[in-house]
DNA sequence: AACTTCTTCAACCGCAGGCTA
DNA sequence: CTAGCCTGCGGTTGAAGAAGT
């Protein structure tokens, strides 16, 4: 069979993205709008792969993204959510507007799931941790085999916080409350079958460069000879539903601080 | 101040699944 | 039905900066 990888691998570009590379990518999407990654690079004249290229325009140059920690109901939502649906982080992602699967998955391994075990919570049950049961202590003797980083974390805790912490967090609404699960599982807006995906024609601009050049008229006062992008539209106007709770005067600020940090400029280039 | 260790997160890799010829 | 292409997903890596000694 020989399945070709899915791209060149010789001579092209890996690692970081050069702010030059992102310009050529952002100008790319906003003018011919998503299609054919495996096309992007070569059309938007950049030595990567079309999944490089996919990856860091979902991940990071996407106009809708929320950058920045999470708020409490977003956390929140991200742990109820992983209770129930487990490492999916793109149906985790996806009930958070403007977060990437990549964003929460590096959030949940670098802070959450710390936060939990903090907590006495087994990030990966979302069940109580009891340092007494038979089960941690053997844990515990396999980790000191086998280097099991998370049960170290789990053996090391100070079982006295553990417990405090525990009793903590069983009077306010444990990931594994069932009533909260329950509450959950009847709101619609967790079914995981009709995800709001967001689709191409509601992040960017229409192709039309005339459209796009007098709709960013406003915001390119600023540089007359090499016009600034004009983001779309703000997230609430996007008909979003908005499960973490956010009001759109939130959304708005957040989108007001993404214009304002907006630095790259269009380039022109020919194909 | 210098060095080491830890943390964060962007980016990569390989695989799975959908689609099509 | 099968093979190949393409996209998306989740796990992992490694560079850079922060924190600790």
């Amino acid at each position: 069979m020989g399945r070709k990888p899915c791209c060149e691998k010789v001579g092209l570009k890996k690692g970081p993205w050069t702010s030059e590379e992102d310009k050529k990518l952002i100008n790319f999407m906003l003018t011919h709008g998503q299609c054919c990654w495996r096309a992007v690079p070569k059309l938007a004249g950049l030595l990567r792969c079309g999944k490089s290229c996919r990856l860091r325009w979902t991940n990071y140059l996407r106009p809708d993204l929320r950058r920045g920690m999470l708020s409490e109901d977003e956390e929140k939502l991200v742990i109820e959510l992983h209770s129930q649906l487990g490492n999916r982080w793109s149906k985790i992602a996806s009930q958070l507007p403007g977060r990437t699967d990549n964003e929460i998955k590096n959030i949940w391994n670098s802070y959450i799931m710390k936060k939990l075990r903090k907590m006495g919570i087994d990030p990966l049950t979302h069940k109580p941790i009891s340092p007494s049961t038979e089960e941690q202590q053997r844990r515990c003797m396999d980790m000191s085999c086998d280097g099991d980083e998370q049960a170290e974390l789990d053996c090391s805790m100070d079982s006295s916080e553990t417990a405090e912490e525990e009793a903590k967090e069983k009077n306010t609404a444990s990931p594994r409350d069932p009533a909260a699960d329950a509450s959950l599982s009847n709101c619609p807006e967790f079914c995981t079958d009709e995800v709001p995906m967001l689709q191409p024609h509601e992040i960017l601009i229409p192709c039309d460069s005339s459209a796009f050049s007098s709709s960013c008229s406003s915001a390119s006062s600023s540089s007359s000879s090499s016009p600034r992008m004009e983001p779309p539209e703000p997230m609430h106007l996007w008909g979003w539903d908005d499960p973490t709770g956010c009001n759109p005067i939130d959304q708005e600020l957040t989108w007001k601080s993404y214009q304002e940090d907006w630095k790259y400029d269009v380039f022109c280039f020919d194909y």
